[in-house]
DNA sequence: TATTCAATTAAACGTTTGTTTAAATTATAA
DNA sequence: TTATAATTTAAACAAACGTTTAATTGAATA
């Protein structure tokens, strides 16, 4: 008979459809505000075979969790190193970053909303993680501009300011989504990346207008 | 007796405490990771005392979101306001809101990470609180800005990635602290409004040479 | 002293929570 | 076909959830 041949759409596919939907509902409703059963019934799958699947829910953030940052870390691999001048390097990874963002708008929401949180287990595997990218920008964006212009700049000032800048708009878009204001459109424009990449033109030396006016950078 | 007077020091605190140890608690665990009576126990008050104070969970939470929103706006209005230049304004606005993020942390990161929850009551609440800042953003600093520079510079981009940026450090600090890499004090010093101040600079206009080197911003 | 009202309490309401169990089903391999 | 392993299922578990109720306490007013 050929039951055998289509029956097999479900299987393996069960483990993805649970991922897909955790996701999902992850960042719309928050980790502790989404209940298995609901869970389970959106990815069309058993209660049971989250657990079956992963242990526990905990367990299943954490592959979300690992799905993005390693993602994340790969882009930002690629575009920082190799031997283009910074200012070329830094604008690709930017460009290429927040491509990687509006296209993992879930990931990317489950991963910075549920950042607080006080699970000692998560923020332990959340810290793991960023130290590897704060080692890479210190490496790649850091070192090479103090060398350059004199100026220390510290990885952990910049690094979480630059994901939070490229992540804003994803951030708060349920928000301004509902605002209903004039210009709604003028959100999938070309030129975010440019705007954030100029950013770090200015602070990294490029720029020396900014520093008239009564705002002295000695600090850095 | 003595009894009545000593005793009034329960009553109108505990609708305070209750506030205090709800902030206290959202910001680690979330507002659906916090149990009523895990709230209750931590502020030193009857289970029911939530309920009579604010009706439901979700009120005591809008009360959180409206004590920093009108704190924020506050600071919007008083910094943004007035005859100075604009870029003085901006350094204003910019160190002021971030004093303010400093001494309300809890505050911040209930109001940031509980942003997409997909209840349209606690949505809509934002939008409103969102609209005004769009508003104030747009007009005291977007339309000075197109009028001195001739680029039109959208107000809903660019406010969600001046309060991201503004609270980078804050939104991260949980997982940050556990990195435990050489320069965490740094995360204390001075300058951090600065290099923020410097960004609105450079993407104002009153930089130039960032616009040299592929980065083109016809834009804005 | 009697009355009134806000504050506080313990107890219970019915749901929902994450997880586990044991049986049934399906697919793979011998 | 038989044996073996991987999925899937329905049912149940104790615990925790937000909320409500009715009774009690305390202080202030009359």
């Amino acid at each position: 008979m050929n039951k055998k041949v289509n029956i097999k759409q479900t299987g393996p596919e069960s483990r993805e459809r649970i991922v897909k939907a955790a996701v999902k509902l992850f960042a719309r409703q928050g980790f502790a505000g989404t209940g298995l059963r609901e869970l389970s019934a959106d990815a069309g799958v058993n209660l049971a075979m989250i657990n079956y699947f992963f242990g526990s829910k905990k367990e299943l953030l954490k592959e979300i969790l690992d799905v993005f940052f390693s993602g994340y870390m790969a882009i930002a691999r690629k575009e920082l190193s190799g031997d283009d001048d910074l200012q070329t390097k830094l604008g690709r990874f930017i460009s290429s970053a927040i491509t990687y963002f509006e296209a993992h708008r879930d990931y990317l929401l489950v991963t910075i909303t549920e950042l607080p949180h006080d699970d000692p287990d998560i923020i332990e595997y959340k810290a793991t993680w960023g130290r590897q990218m704060i080692e890479i920008i210190d490496r790649e964006i850091c070192r090479p501009l103090s060398a350059k212009t004199g100026r220390r700049i510290s990885p952990i000032v910049i690094g979480p300011m630059l994901t939070s800048m490229m992540a804003s708009r994803f951030l708060f878009f349920p928000v301004i989504k509902h605002m209903r204001s004039d210009n709604i459109s003028a959100i999938q424009d070309e030129g975010y990346s440019e705007i954030i990449s100029r950013f770090f033109l200015a602070i990294s030396g490029y720029c020396k207008e900014s520093n008239k006016g009564g705002l002295s950078c000695h600090w850095i």
